[in-house]
DNA sequence: TCTGGGGTCCTAGGACCC
DNA sequence: TCTGGGGTCCTAGGACCC
């Protein structure tokens, strides 16, 4: 597979990009599924999963709505108050009896551990049905598929999918097959839930083109109204547009909007590799002004971070802060240290330290990150066990302390971090190394 | 929409080096 | 010692996604 990422040919049709069947999976409505799973009186039911329901817990977000619950106005990411105003709990429904039970809905807390076990299942399955899967959520997947089947026959090789993830573990995905991740990907959203799309090469152009440019994977509310504003509704709108003005108003960006409402997506399918950063944060219910809890809440944070991070055999080069203050405007601070280490007492250290900037500023929420990841290799926590798969390259050296991976090309720099990265971190590094 | 949590990628400016 | 150009690294912020 000579695969020239070089420039095309004007109007010659890209044999490769022709070729491609991309499957795009994507579970409906996920954490709520997976609460069914184990409580089937759930089915048919509106259902919320969320944080901050219970009675003076009033900090949260939905994660999920069940379809049923949507119905009723709720919607992802809505504060959870509103949640409960449109759709009172069940519970508290059941014992009044001005309220209508039909009007009210189940709301369960995220558990996070049982959703990964059940994403294991399904991505197992997936596994098996490609050679090649991108995971890219706990919920969603894309495959490449153009070894296993054909475009004549691509729509029952998409059922079959669909139906073993069904049959198997008992959850619905809505599936879309595309040539290529972009399309698919939209695809798979048409016909939520319990989709089936499939977009043949020749089809994509008119697939797209109905579709509001909010639709294109990629574009978020921000270049919509841009988008707008050039008098571009719909992605056959942005197709047909002259790509220079696109260029002059989103700079390189314009050229991918382009493409991606023509439906031309060359990226390959690729498993997904080590994550690039770690992080925790966590809102307070107004803001904060006093500067023990706002450090209290870091410092539970950094450990959290930094176990995370050794759970999972990685060290960090950089560590940072997240400061929201209001109206909602978000601060980052950070420091790289000479070296990568896992030092938990170093990033409650630094983070309290680069807190220190907004210690007379009220705070609405507060983040601690660790980034510029290095994994050493061979050091298996061994937590997700089909991660090692796809990517034997990572491990060919023995475990190189120095080159953490051919993904990290641009990170492992050349002067090697010599002293302190070379061995293993043995602990003295303390703010004074900076 | 008045805002939860965990990520990715991109850009711009400054520091620094040659 | 008033001044060119190229390159990399770091920090901060923004848009976007699930």
């Amino acid at each position: 597979m000579a695969d020239s990422g070089g420039p095309r040919l004007p109007g010659a049709p890209d044999a490769e990009e022709r070729d491609r069947i991309v499957v795009h999976v994507d579970m409906d409505c996920f954490y709520a599924s997976c609460e069914r799973l184990r409580e089937p009186a759930l089915r048919g039911t509106p259902v919320v999963v969320g944080m901050g329901y219970e009675p003076g817990d009033d900090i949260g977000a939905v994660a999920t709505a069940s379809y049923e619950a949507r119905e009723h106005g709720v919607e992802s990411a809505q504060a959870v108050s509103t949640a409960l105003d449109r759709l009172p709990r069940m519970t508290a429904a059941r014992e009044d009896p001005d309220t209508d039970v039909e009007d009210a809905g189940y709301y369960r807390p995220v558990d996070m551990d049982f959703y990964e076990s059940v994403s294991g299942e399904v991505k197992a399955i997936l596994h098996e049905c490609a050679d090649t899967v991108r995971e890219v959520s706990i919920d969603e997947a894309y495959l490449d598929v153009t070894d296993r089947t054909a475009w004549e026959v691509a729509d029952g090789f998409a059922r079959h999918v669909k139906n073993r993830i069904e049959r198997e573990v008992g959850v619905v995905a809505s599936v879309g097959v595309a040539p290529n991740m972009g399309t698919a990907k939209v695809a798979s959203d048409r016909d939520k839930p319990d989709g089936l799309v499939v977009v043949t090469p020749e089809e994509v152009r008119d697939f797209l083109a109905p579709l509001d440019v909010e639709e294109i994977h990629g574009v978020g509310p921000v270049t919509a109204r841009e988008l707008r504003g050039m008098g571009l509704e719909t992605a056959g709108d942005v197709a047909e547009a002259d790509p220079r003005d696109l260029k002059a108003a989103f700079d390189s960006r314009g050229r991918e909007l382009y493409e991606r409402a023509r439906g031309e997506d060359d990226r390959e399918v690729t498993p997904k590799g080590d994550p690039k950063s770690l992080s925790r944060e966590s809102a307070f219910a107004g803001p904060v002004t006093d500067t023990e809890r706002k450090r209290e809440q870091v410092r539970t944070l950094a450990t959290a971070v930094a176990d995370r991070a050794q759970r999972e055999g990685a060290l960090y080069r950089t560590i940072g802060i997240k400061a929201v203050t209001p109206p909602y405007d978000v601060n980052t601070r950070a420091r790289s240290l000479s070296g990568p280490v896992d030092e938990p007492d170093l990033v409650v250290e630094v983070a309290l330290d680069l807190l220190g900037e907004f210690a007379d500023t009220p705070v609405r929420k507060v983040g601690v990150r660790v980034s510029n990841l290095s994994f050493a290799a061979g050091d298996q926590t061994s937590l997700d066990g089909w991660r090692t798969e796809g990517d034997p390259s990572a491990t060919a050296g023995e475990n190189g302390a120095r080159n953490a991976g051919k993904n990290s090309a641009r990170d492992d720099d050349p002067q090697v971090d010599g002293t302190e990265a070379g061995g293993r971190p043995s602990g003295q590094m303390t703010l004074s190394d900076f």
